[in-house]
DNA sequence: CTTATCTACAACCACATGGTTGTACGTTAG
DNA sequence: CTAACGTACAACCATGTGGTTGTAGATAAG
């Protein structure tokens, strides 16, 4: 929580970002292999610029990136954005994990007592 | 992919539980010990009915669950849920990672293709 | 140069989200 | 029993989100 200086703000984007199928796709894509966005665009159901839309979220959730090569925009997968929203969880987990360690040494307290 | 029998709106669920500052502060509360929503509204600058509604979309994200205790109901985390959303960060990961492979594998022939 | 392609962006719409207040109901305390 | 507490839920409002179409700017192709 120190160490970590992301505002809030960049957390909720990653995990926006996320938190719908067809940038979940996007992205699992452009992880294999950087695509421009009409490439992509034209494996979903939905408008070019819809698609312009999704790949601008997932942009702003730092979990890919745009390079650009020639007239398109090659977007690519960021595999840090990855890594920061599973060390994130990795935290949770951690309290969790905190707490049922915490919940054995009473367990144990108790047990000492028995003893007693 | 096919072992993982989540529907997607499952996945949009979890992590748009996890998109929201308020909500990532009240999971984080009910893995170190299970509370009350009354209790738990206490700590933030907004009304009962709108932890309320923070508490029951984290309940739909199967990232906390609730036990009827008297007249209150206890919040309480839901560690699996987090679980989950970790496994599936990973599998994006492995992506990235196989995909990384794959790269040393062409420089790997390339360099074969120099030693020839 | 002209044309086609890729991209960016604005305007618009329907609907979800996050917040509010108010009301009603079950349960505990006096 | 009555009063207070904890919860649930509906109605409402402002704003955000996910989609559309349309227009305009760069860049590549002929």
């Amino acid at each position: 929580m120190v160490v970590d200086k992301a505002t809030a703000d960049e957390i909720d984007r990653l995990f926006h970002g996320l938190a719908d199928a067809t940038r979940r796709d996007v992205l699992s894509r452009v992880l294999r292999r950087a695509q421009s966005v009409t490439e992509l665009a034209r494996e979903y159901d939905m408008s070019f610029a819809a698609v312009q839309k999704h790949v601008a979220v997932l942009e702003r959730a730092g979990l890919v990136g745009k390079q650009r090569h020639g007239r398109e925009r090659l977007v690519s997968g960021n595999p840090d954005g990855l890594r920061r929203a599973a060390r994130l969880l990795d935290e949770y987990e951690r309290i969790w994990r905190h707490r049922a360690l915490a919940i054995e040494d009473i367990l144990a307290e108790d047990e000492d007592k028995e003893d007693a």
